[in-house]
DNA sequence: ATGTAATCTTAACACTGTCAAGTTTATTTT
DNA sequence: AAAATAAACTTGACAGTGTTAAGATTACAT
């Protein structure tokens, strides 16, 4: 072995990575520590440098996935000349979207014992920063809209439901949604706009 | 060891309860084959006398505990003085209330690889029975409304998506519903009524 | 340069799903 | 009733898993 590869560098980041594309070909439950380690070259016992255990690294990866979802999401409300509402159509859009270009991620994410958040009006610091995205997106889209103060919680419960919801189904294995989903859940969030 | 409990009698059916007990206990992560064999005072190998691997027990379990569930919801329908309208309201309570009641059933159930349905407007032999259920009792609703016939579609597939959203939102783990998810539950679906 | 901390390896442990071979009981056939 | 067959179960083994302990290698701070 060179000397020069005892260390590798970046070790926490490729497992991280490694892991990620493992989960994409095999499967959460395909993904175990030695075989991340091994696609990283290095030995078994190596991840716990970085890691505590196996949980802790599956958390690690979830935190990087919903970075780059972060990303996506931002990018979808980005324009500035649009109303409100039409950005909270497009950010639950984006978010659907990513998880149907990415099916093992709903189920790894949502369940996830990191994801943390409360369905509330108030500010908080969400452990779940999709959401964040959304609540804050929602209520400028409620605000837009004059939606009454007192039916405002009950508002983002329904078009957080939704949007999850439709998540939830389109990453479901062996479910067919038969219709548009993008359609679907662009005229559900609209004909609940009124409410 | 008695030679009358060599065989144990309905070893299958109580590795499936056994199963389910622990999974109730511990989580889907921390059931295993050979504690479960251990908790029906049998030995490791046992189970393949019954089922062709842990994924086959586990698919039985899912079938058990649907048809639990299935009893449930049956019940919530039975009563025939009421409007299909109501009938539906009260099948989509009862669905959300048998998983928050069983935090754990929600994962386990609807990312099972039997759980198989369309969401389509025909009548089809579903493999996930509750929707069957709710599909025919949403037919019957939207058919008392007077929906029209190009629409039922969308409107099965929003009702749906708010029943099956409801859910997921509540079993999540570390997510807090901070409203009254039935009257919220019931809210939406009245509140879509008109669509 | 030397000492310390970080990174990694090897070896081992208990636990897992699964199978092969054999043992015990139930059921069917003669 | 006896024999043959099938079903149910046990023991023992195998490879793969998460995890730890002990030690080796390298980077970094003093």
């Amino acid at each position: 072995m060179k000397k020069s590869e005892y260390h590798h560098g970046n070790l926490r980041q490729a497992l991280i990575e490694a892991g990620i594309e493992l989960m994409n070909e095999v499967g959460e439950d395909g993904v175990s520590l030695r075989k991340v380690a091994a696609r990283c070259g290095v030995s078994q016992a190596a991840p716990y440098a970085h890691f505590e255990s196996k949980a802790d690294m599956l958390n690690a990866m979830q935190e990087h996935v919903t970075g780059q979802m972060m990303q996506v999401l931002e990018a979808a409300v980005a324009e500035k000349e649009v109303s409100a509402y039409e950005n909270m159509l497009r950010l639950g859009e984006a978010y659907v979207s990513f998880f149907i270009e990415h099916p093992a991620y709903f189920k790894f994410i949502c369940y996830s014992p990191q994801v943390k958040f409360r369905l509330v009006w108030e500010e908080e610091k969400e452990v779940y920063p999709p959401y964040g995205l959304f609540r804050r997106c929602a209520d400028a889209c409620l605000r837009e809209i004059g939606q009454p103060e007192e039916t405002k919680l009950y508002c983002l419960a329904n078009l957080w439901a939704t949007v999850q919801g439709i998540a939830c189904l389109a990453t479901q294995p062996n479910v067919e949604y038969a219709g548009d989903w993008k359609k679907d859940l662009r005229r559900i969030l609209t004909d609940g706009k009124e409410m």
